[in-house]
DNA sequence: CCAAAAGTGTTAGCAGTACACCCATGT
DNA sequence: ACATGGGTGTACTGCTAACACTTTTGG
């Protein structure tokens, strides 16, 4: 099914106007004790020099979330993350360019396993603490906002965070993630029964020492299930 | 900027394939005692004679809670009910036209403000029992199963069942809701004690009277806000 | 031996659950 | 008078939150 106006340079034509659809995912980890997210300087406009999810188009036999993975893997050059659909940001006039839809994702990883390149339209990527963001392009803020509030609220009742750990960890570096997220401070005795309690943990048996102290007891995730949801 | 194609068949003309975008509603109610949706008959290929969700394409300056609000008003002659986003589906060949992506909602509304009627390009609209649902067009039944996943779940940290009521009810209507929804009976005292306790309902003084038996009381939600969330 | 994080139980309060009878009305 | 749903309190149980000391290591 040839068309006559392929060698045109706007060969795809229809009978009404059609959106453009991206995806955009707000990547969070945990960094010197502090929640950031990844963003990408933009290279070109608009809002060329401001920084923004890193995202783009969707392929037209692409999957939705097969392409939020493949940005993402073009960004961090990692794979196999925790990504979940976040919403649907689609406000008329949100891109200057064109009508642009874009779903977003929340993804989150452990900062061991991401090495962050800057990508082919990006002039840099870096990572941002949640507290101390850069003005960012189109309506990312809002997005990030978003994102960040089911971060939080999922911590409630679901086991989301323990994605923001590498396969093995200990109790210590389980509690400083949830305090990190929370932003305050829980305690010790409680939290250890309750996370032993959520039976979503099992010990290797191995010890980790690390410091001038007590070597502390190594533990992974039972079952293969990214999360579980709580009672 | 008038474009040399505008006069041809397919006068939208881009450089890469863009997708259709459409919204979605899964619109709930009670009816007879049982969770019911609306659903349309197809009257037009693909799936002819199939149901479907009420939804449509989104025009191409409107926003897309705009867009769900519009098409379930052209299906119901509703305005004003309550409407979430609730996930884009957009699996290549969902729909065997062109590439669809679809923002879906889900809608909440009593009963008593509904009058449907079947719109232009349907050939009917009709209640079903989520229980009894017939063979459905698209990739609609996985949407109505996240539908109703989202709704139950989201019964236990908020107040999103009492969109399901007209502005003012008495407890027993209230707890004939929850009932349904839950598929079991609650115990009277404890529920009244707990939806009490929510301070997000108060009486309005009046009492109802339906049927040969102690004439109950009235209430209406306090505040404005359409749901809130509960600790 | 000192500093630092690992590890460990008990108690008190509160929220959820189970449970039974009288009240006001229409017929 | 009877059938029907409206309206009310108490006791138990299980989860949550507060709280301090000993252990093991590295320096």
């Amino acid at each position: 099914m040839t068309d006559s106006r392929e060698d045109t340079d706007q060969p795809y034509c229809y009978r009404y106007p059609h959106p453009a659809v991206t995806t955009d995912v707000v990547l969070f980890t945990i960094r010197d004790d502090a929640l950031q997210l990844l963003l990408i300087e933009r290279g070109n406009e608009p809002f060329k020099g401001s920084w923004a999810l890193p995202g783009g188009f969707v392929d037209i036999d692409e999957d939705l979330d097969d392409c939020a993975a493949r940005e993402l893997a073009e960004e961090t050059g990692v794979e196999n993350l925790y990504l979940e659909q976040l919403g649907t940001f689609g406000r008329p006039g949100r891109d200057p360019r064109e009508r642009v839809i874009s779903v977003a994702y929340l993804a989150l990883a452990p900062e061991e396993q991401l090495s962050v390149r800057a990508g082919d339209d990006a002039a840099a990527a870096a990572w941002f603490p949640v507290k101390a963001l850069p003005p960012l392009a189109f309506d990312h803020d809002e997005v990030i906002a978003v994102a960040h509030r089911r971060l939080i609220s999922k911590l409630d009742y679901s086991t989301i965070a323990f994605q923001l750990l590498p396969e093995t960890f200990t109790l210590g570096e389980l509690q400083q993630v949830y305090e990190t997220l929370v932003d305050a401070e829980i305690d010790k005795r409680n939290f250890r029964k309750w996370a032993q309690a959520l039976e979503q943990i099992e010990a290797t048996g191995e010890l980790r020492r690390r410091g001038k102290h007590r070597p502390a007891r190594v533990y992974r995730l039972t079952g293969r299930d990214r999360i579980a949801y709580l009672k």
